[in-house]
DNA sequence: TCATGATTCGTGAACGTTCACGTGAACGAT
DNA sequence: ATCGTTCACGTGAACGTTCACGAATCATGA
């Protein structure tokens, strides 16, 4: 084993601080230059195969690893994504994830995920965090435009299950009109009349769900109102026991209920179910997600399947088309996401 | 608005490659050197407020956003953790990842994750890009320590689920063992003897919680071969589906069932229904995860609960340590995380 | 008038890597 | 002997930021 120089002791201090070991050291250490070390760990050609190996030992002994920030100034390309997601644990956020993780590796990008936990202080700090890491953001932010401004200044955009119409920046839609029609085309072909809404927002919230709920109650001129939507503090099935119960005790003729997402009407079963009622015999149950985890409770969850793969390609390439492009293209067109109807028992 | 100096197309390149607005494009609009952009930006004291109000001006205009290849490069804080996830889908290994990245998060470290699918191969690519792109890797990975220490030489890596005897690098063990132990106390103590285990790994694949399972069968003296031991070759609730089969076709007089994870015992519970078998009067079912979805099936599911939290903690804090430390310290006596068993109905 | 100090700002020099060049040696062809 | 070519390798310069230092300005006091 060679000897190490150790020159490293500059100063009188008791520990010298561990200075990194540079490409330098292993050149000094090969006997050769920078320039030809650079060669050996990257695969360039113009080096003597047995200088190649003597350089490569020579990293292995020093326990060599190029700094990324250096290499990264030079060469220029090295994407890195920045992904906020409000809820990890939630399945349905957990395939989203990954999803945009499967695209931006095809493509050769890192991600750095942040969860929010559904804290828009947290969402803040991690907007914060990687408008100075990342060199595009995808993400569920709850945020408004300005707060997004503010915390994410210049930075490519792209957020996750919002319309066009409701953000400036880049955007990639769930078609949730189109999901309500299929889901109030099967409630009422079925023979609904009273149908009911678990909703995820809070009441003073915009919520696209809840809108085209109340479009379809509208347009099938349904005996129900404003108030046959009870919002749910979280999107937990918690929350959905919690709801259904309020639901239940204001009106106890509801026939059938639109959960805003699986674990919401999860939870609604859950609750008719404690409280006696059958389902769908007395009350149908229909999610808008479409977790695999529907598949395993009873009864099986009916549900609008949102095709996750599909959301995160659709967002990785808004964020290729920010970052390439100069000028955003503003989302051509495409309401976004459409949500497929997945008959199961539970309506 | 000040007029831009457009003075970037030096070559004739008929659409000149659009340069990085950097600190001193910045510094020249402000009319001040980079040393006070640097200031203004980073809350520096020795600032005329004025001037750096008209700074932060000039940034504005300009969309500047520092580099963050030179900015870690000046400052070397700033640390990236890689973390290799096997299955993002299954919810424990998302409670896991939820866990290391809030600890990582209070350190104010980044995370980049990769999610291996379960191949070796991608596993074997995430080490390689990690390798580049973190200070360190956190991972369930089913590589062998050389294989490890060929795709991330020099990294400080900490293995999840695997015992300091089974590795040489760092790593956070479940203690499968005391698990075990809880489980045919319990299985016992209700009258069975004849119990069998869906296991997740590959028969020639050493398993822990086989290996204890087969222990405990021992020490029970219980009636029970190694062929109780049912290999599943997923982590699904398909494949505990598939596998109940396989165990009750060849022990039908089974009357306990060890899942290897939650997902695959309520694969079993499925099974054992379709079959017309009770659970869990005919059959009972145990878990090894401790899922929230174990509460939503039919029956609840028992399972040994595995603290994430503590799990993402003990990894991170191995992390920090090897990352300060010079030399690893050899997993301080500890087992690992100790399971702990939640009664519910199944079981 | 000069020293003193505080405040505000600018000037090289680093951080560690890669790129564009340049150089010397070896070799063959003329 | 001269030239051109190829091969293997080395030398500044650049990437964009921050740090250590120094300098200019102004006010204050003796």
């Amino acid at each position: 084993m060679p000897g190490k120089h150790d020159e490293r002791q500059k100063l009188g201090s008791p520990r010298a601080a561990k200075r990194r070991t540079t490409i330098d050291d292993v050149a000094k250490l090969a006997g050769v230059s920078r320039q030809t070390v650079s060669r050996a760990i990257n695969d360039k050609g113009e080096i003597d195969p047995a200088t190649k190996e003597r350089v490569l030992q020579a990293t292995r002994t020093l326990g060599y690893r190029p700094s990324r920030f250096a290499q990264g100034m030079r060469r220029q390309d090295s994407v890195t994504l920045g992904l906020i997601i409000s809820d990890l644990s939630n399945p349905y956020f957990a395939e989203v994830a990954v999803a945009v993780l499967e695209v931006a590796e095809e493509r050769g990008w890192h991600v750095i995920v942040c969860d929010s936990r559904n804290d828009e202080g947290k969402e803040r700090e991690a907007l914060d965090v990687l408008s100075r890491q990342a060199d595009a953001i995808i993400g569920h932010c709850a945020g408004s435009d300005d707060v997004l401004a503010r915390h994410a200044p210049g930075m490519p955009l792209v957020l996750l299950e919002r319309g066009p119409d409701q953000t400036r920046f880049g955007s990639v839609g769930i078609d949730a009109a189109a999901g309500m029609a299929q889901a109030f085309a099967h409630l009422t072909g079925a023979g609904h009349h009273r149908i009911g809404m678990l909703d995820g927002a809070p009441d003073d919230r915009p919520s696209a769900r809840r809108e085209h709920f109340l479009a379809q109650v509208g347009m099938y001129d349904l005996p129900v109102g404003a108030d046959w939507v009870v919002s749910c503090d979280r999107h937990s099935v918690g929350a959905g026991e919690r709801g259904m119960d309020a639901l239940l005790d204001a009106h106890p003729d509801v026939t059938a209920v639109v959960g805003f997402n699986d674990l919401i009407a999860v939870g609604a079963i859950r609750t008719a179910r404690r409280r006696g009622l059958r389902v769908p015999d007395d009350v149908a149950v229909l999610g808008f997600d479409g977790l695999s985890l529907g598949e395993l409770v009873e009864p099986p969850l009916t549900t609008l399947s949102i095709d996750k793969r599909e959301l995160g390609r659709l967002a990785v390439e808004q964020v290729a088309a920010q970052l390439s492009g100069d000028e955003k293209p503003p989302a051509e067109g495409d309401a976004g996401v459409r949500p497929e109807l997945v008959l199961r028992a539970s309506a």
